[in-house]
RNA sequence: UGGCCCAUGGUGUAACUGGCAACACGUCUGAUUUUGGUUCAGAAGAGUCUAGGUUCGAGCCCUAGUGGGCCAACCA
């Protein structure tokens, strides 16, 4: 077995040197820390696959934490959806965590850095708080609260935690310096007043923990020994090992806190608060419409979870702010699902052909390849008859020498099926062809093995007979914006960059084997792209997603 | 008048303790093909933000500059 020397990413660089170093392999723990607040989205799934992938990777467990510490935004139904999602992608987690299971350490500590003098009882508005943070450049000032008594904080934080005193009236703040350089030193809030339920607590608690305070402790809690985050988290990183300090039992472990870059995607935003404002003004239908970089979404459009791990680990892990060109998703998408996708034909903007010699009762069932690429995935019947459905960009009345598709006088090769010559079109008045009347070579059956079925022709169409084909309603996707940073502009709201032509839906027509196709399964539309079944189909009443195009370097011809 | 992070082909990521800048996507050729798909063969495209320094040798180390990002929520 040679191992081939894949290149590392910074982050496993940093392990590899602990490990190095002597940190116990046994040791290493990861875990991934969503906030159940709204839906996991592309950006989310960079981060699974860095955490669990790294699980894998040096055999190590991995939590799935739930960042609730505030329960104002948070819901059991975005729980729900995360673990969902996370299963999806094909992951398992070590344990399931809350940061609310810690509600009562995390007080207990509290207390102890009251004691300790390390924390106190603020008790001025939010306002003036803020007034006396100062600026990046001008030091902060001392709250008048800032030197009461250890007693007089411990009743005061009593009475927080009691549900007796209003909210906003007080919070709890950790006493470091109002004139460090970096602003999250100034004294930070540890806990605020917050008399909401909570999902998972209830009523049990009035005080909720801060971020900075419940994040590094929960992480050591769990003995978790890297804690991975994105960039905008380097600044919190003093005050996360700073609070640490102040728990920290020599001989546990001491969890590292390492920051990556987050995904950017070209054409779409990642922003949940963004991504909220498209449901709520109902630019998408849900969290999950097939135009969303949500996991959900991305599902729903086709994607595979095969697909979106290939993804993240092709995209990396680093510092630098960066913008993925979607095309290399959806490179991750083709890739897989050529592999995997049985072909069928469909024809999505149908244009009647007839076949002038062919017999009018007669019907034929031949025979077609499920997928080229897969020997395992055998053949299957397909009806051919008389009058047959073409894309109507098959068929050019007269064409140059670089359309390789159907036109009057020439020949081109039906999939699975016949040589056919293009005699005639019939059209109405102003001109629009109403039919393509042509004839077919009878001894050019594919498959027949007679010379003429041997014959090279240059085009090959696909096509489905009319008296078979099987309505669906077909979704046609583009991307959901029409800039590649759409949230990147300072002075244009990310809103006006919306593509008004993201979605558009046709009728098709489809072979009739894909009467019985059912939700989420995924197929070939020979030539047009890959599709699969949307969960909004109906018993008889088929509706199917395009995930993507496939290549097409015609179009790129003809385009330019 | 601050602090911290970052800077490599169009995009993203590599280059182990300094040793001829590599891989993927994208782009362009050509071959094969009953999908203008797939597959195969090949090409173009950066000399690593700038200026100094250390060194026999710098994308890697040092200094300064420039550019970008983050930091003043009782959000995470």
């Amino acid at each position: 077995m040679s191992e081939e020397k894949k290149p590392l990413n910074f982050i496993e660089h940093i392990i590899n040197e602990d490990l190095k170093a002597g940190y116990d392999p046994a040791k290493l723990k990861f875990r991934f820390p969503p906030e159940p607040n709204g839906y996991l989205h592309i950006g989310h799934a960079k981060s699974i696959c860095l955490n669990f992938g790294l699980g894998e990777q040096y055999n190590a467990p991995v939590n799935l934490r739930f960042d609730d510490t505030n329960p104002i935004k948070e819901e059991q139904e975005f729980v729900d959806a995360i673990k969902r999602d996370i299963k999806w992608l094909g992951f398992e987690w070590a344990e399931e965590c809350y940061a609310s299971d810690y509600f009562q350490q995390l007080y207990e500590w509290a207390v102890q850095m009251i004691k300790d003098g390390d924390a106190y009882v603020d008790s001025q508005p939010s306002s003036a708080i803020a007034e006396q943070k100062g600026t990046p450049t001008r030091p902060g000032t001392n709250s008048p609260y800032r030197s009461r008594s250890v007693e007089e904080n411990l009743m005061l934080f009593e009475k927080m935690k009691n549900g007796e005193t209003r909210e906003g009236e007080h919070v709890l703040r950790a006493k470091i310096d109002m004139a460090h350089t970096n602003m999250l030193m100034r004294d930070p809030v540890m806990y605020r007043v917050l008399h909401k339920s909570h999902h998972r607590t209830g009523n049990k608690w009035m005080i909720y923990p801060m971020y900075d305070w419940a994040h590094g402790e929960s992480d050591y809690i769990e003995a978790v020994s890297h804690s991975f985050c994105t960039l905008e988290f380097v600044m919190h990183r003093e005050l996360y090992e700073w609070f640490l300090e102040k728990v920290y039992t020599q001989g546990d472990v001491k969890p590292k806190q390492r920051e990556f870059a987050r995904l950017n995607l070209s054409y779409t935003i990642m922003s949940k608060r963004k991504l909220a404002e498209l449901v709520r003004q109902k630019v998408v239908s849900s969290w999950d419409d097939p135009r969303m970089p949500t996991i959900s979404g991305l599902r729903r459009r086709g994607y595979t979870p095969a697909s979106i791990r290939r993804f993240a680990e092709t995209i990396g892990v680093a510092k630098r702010e960066n913008i993925i060109d979607v095309s290399l998703l959806e490179f991750c998408a083709r890739e897989d699902l050529n592999k995997t996708a049985p072909r069928v034909m469909a024809v999505l903007d149908p244009v009647k052909l007839v076949i002038t010699n062919y017999p009018e009762d007669q019907e034929e069932w031949l025979e077609a390849e499920n997928n080229p690429e897969d020997d395992s995935a055998g053949f299957r019947k397909v009806p051919f008859s008389r009058e047959l459905y073409i894309e109507r960009e098959d068929f050019k009345e007269s064409a140059n020498r670089k359309f390789f598709r159907l036109s009057l006088g020439k020949e081109v090769r039906l999939k699975n099926a016949y040589i056919i010559k293009g005699e005639d079109v019939v059209k109405d008045e102003a001109g629009n062809i109403l039919e393509i009347h042509c004839t077919y070579d009878p001894n050019s059956r594919s498959g027949s093995g007679t010379p003429e079925s041997q014959r090279k022709v240059k085009g090959t169409l696909h096509w489905v007979s009319i008296k078979h084909a099987v309505e669906a309603e077909v979704r046609l996707y583009d991307r959901l914006f029409e800039v590649e940073a759409p949230d990147g502009d300072k002075d244009q709201d990310f809103m006006s960059f919306l593509n008004p032509n993201s979605l558009e839906v046709v009728r098709g027509y489809l072979e009739p084997s894909m009467a019985e196709a059912k939700e989420f399964e995924q197929y070939q539309f020979q030539r047009l792209g890959y599709f699969n079944v949307d969960p909004d189909s109906k018993e008889g009443a088929l509706v199917f997603n395009r995930t993507v195009t496939l290549r097409d370097s015609w179009a790129k011809m003809a385009n330019s």
